[in-house]
DNA sequence: ACAATGTTGTTCTATATGGAACAATAATTA
DNA sequence: TAATTATTGTTCCATATAGAACAACATTGT
């Protein structure tokens, strides 16, 4: 009897390791949520620091890059970055504050809401497929539980 | 009445976004895993994927570079640089295979194993803190939820 | 047996990323 | 008011990371 390739249950990791949850938050980012932002990146040329700035332009109508670095929790530098390359691409405009000469207000363009409509559409069913295998109640439990999670998250010193 | 800085609510992007769960899944990884191998490389000197080297073997008594490449989901020539690496540390020792030429079987050193527990017990520690908002009942099903998700996700072609 | 295809592990290279330091401005305190 | 401290956005730099190509070896099919 020859052992086959692919007779390895690569699963078993997951009962076998010291903080199971903590494993599995991170194996489920690493293996659906980071490939997608690698999918935005390779079909609509953004990469995730730019993407997360037209995300939150499209829900709050003005914002400076420091808030969005606040609320992505990604470094100062990498949204500088990212703003930069999307006041060029057309994707934002920046008005200076004028109570407040150090910071600019960010707003989303016209296109700009074009483009984050399309790369939603695409995430949104992405989302779709991962959550695919939960039935309906467990999906409604999953969502009240990651809430809860997200939010501790959001509280804790950066 | 002056706005003061910290009037913004960034936990209200959670409720507006598209996709609300997968993102929820992301910032939660992000917020806390991902700082957490920060900490990992800070303290321990590892980097993800020698990490994960340790974490691997130390549960699977023998394993192929490109197994725990498979079993983490990393790029192979991640784990090819951080075997090297670990080799070099005496965290691991390699043997080759008579059977088969190209492949060699990586086993955790003593010493591995007394850094793979230093580790976990760390990441042991800040996993409970994370899930420590939720009920028992609620970390239970959490912990249900999770697990169907990951093992779904597992069985993803790469 | 032999050719074609697949697999393993590696090096090379390009790039996204985050930390640190910095200048400009604002807020705070003496 | 003056001096100190904090904040914003930026540039510079170091590094982790992933893709692509490659050589060595194994497997498959004819």
């Amino acid at each position: 009897m020859v052992k086959k390739k692919g007779d390895l249950d690569y699963s078993n990791i997951f009962e076998a390791v010291e903080f199971p949850d903590a494993y599995k938050v991170s194996y489920l980012a690493n293996a659906i949520v980071f490939p997608t932002y690698e999918d935005v990146r390779k079909d609509f040329g953004l990469v995730r620091a730019e993407y997360h700035l037209l995300l939150c332009l499209a829900h709050y109508s003005e914002l400076t890059a420091q808030e969005v670095a606040r609320i992505t929790r990604r470094p100062r530098n990498s949204i500088s970055r990212a703003v930069h390359r999307m006041l060029d691409l057309g994707f934002l405009k920046r008005v200076p504050d004028p109570s407040d000469a150090r910071q600019a207000k960010l707003q989303i363009t016209k296109e700009g809401k074009i483009m984050h409509k399309k790369i939603s559409a695409y995430l949104v069913e992405r989302e779709a497929e991962i959550f695919s295998i939960l039935s309906d109640s467990e999906r409604e439990n999953f969502r009240e539980l990651i809430r809860k999670l997200a939010n501790f998250a959001s509280t804790l010193k950066r």
